[in-house]
DNA sequence: CCCGGTTGTGTTACTGTGTTGCATGTCTGG
DNA sequence: CCAGACATGCAACACAGTAACACAACCGGG
């Protein structure tokens, strides 16, 4: 399995017929392999370990992406941004941050289903809904 | 009317029993005002015409605002925060912000019936649902 | 093989939002 | 009036993100 997110990062960008380049398969693995939204900070740091990328490369590649529909962005509640991989595309998709440690989720098991009634003049785009609260590694002493 | 905006800014501040000062009179006086939520630039230019108000003295006083339950932050998404007086605690509430001129609306009409399922271990404190879309200002070209 | 255009990368410097630290003012209660 | 607490202003900072520009790598055609 550890290959498999190496050729998963390899095989959809040369799906796009775009050029694999170094940078792009490093990052597109590395958000690959998170199990979690990682901001651009935490992404610089894991790619940092072997041969570091420059900062703004770092963002035009993560914003290459995600024109390219591999990867989305996520807005946290800490005016940074997080980029996901892996839940790109699934409906019902909801964020859950973490108000202890700032960590955030991605939860795709979520059906929002609200009641909408904009005023007029008003065009819907898109729906965020983000949950706050308490993260596994974060529980305040008594088990859940 | 428009003695209602200074006098409930008054009367709201004397009710806390703290210091009505100036700054944040007229800070509260300026959100409650604004039929939408204000980023801390535009509260700062509208304050700004009759005698200006320290960047640094707006951050507290509408950080002391919102400590104080007058006043209410919203995280845009464009990593500035707004601040609202108007809504503070209405109940299903929503916020639309407009993609084209990143206005921020309150909308209160909206109750968010979602179907949760949190993971084990997550522990949910407070949702937020945010819209995006185009306002009645920025409608593109055709009528509602 | 070279050459020239396109695309990707690195470097530097910049913007804009928000924060911290410290000095100065201003209010309040004895 | 004085002392302490609270509020404000100023300056410097921290940080995420962006723009401008130059250079490097790639790719096609002669």
């Amino acid at each position: 399995m550890t290959k498999s997110t190496q050729a998963r990062a390899e095989a959809a960008i040369a799906n796009l017929g775009e050029r694999a380049t170094e940078a792009r398969r490093r990052t597109l693995e590395t958000l690959l392999k998170a199990e979690r939204p990682l901001s651009h900070t935490e992404i610089e740091a894991k790619l940092a370990t072997r041969g570091a990328l420059d900062r703004v490369t770092l963002y035009r590649v993560l914003d290459w992406l995600v024109a390219r529909g591999l990867a989305h962005k996520i807005e946290g509640h800490d005016r940074v941004w997080r980029f996901s991989a892996t839940a790109v595309d699934a409906l019902g998709h909801a964020h859950f941050c973490c108000t202890a440690c700032n960590k955030v989720y991605c939860l795709t098991g979520i059906k929002p289903a609200f009641a909408l009634s904009l005023p007029p003049g008003f065009r819907l785009g898109e729906t965020d809904l983000s949950l706050r609260g308490t993260c596994p590694d974060c529980q305040p002493t008594c088990a859940t």
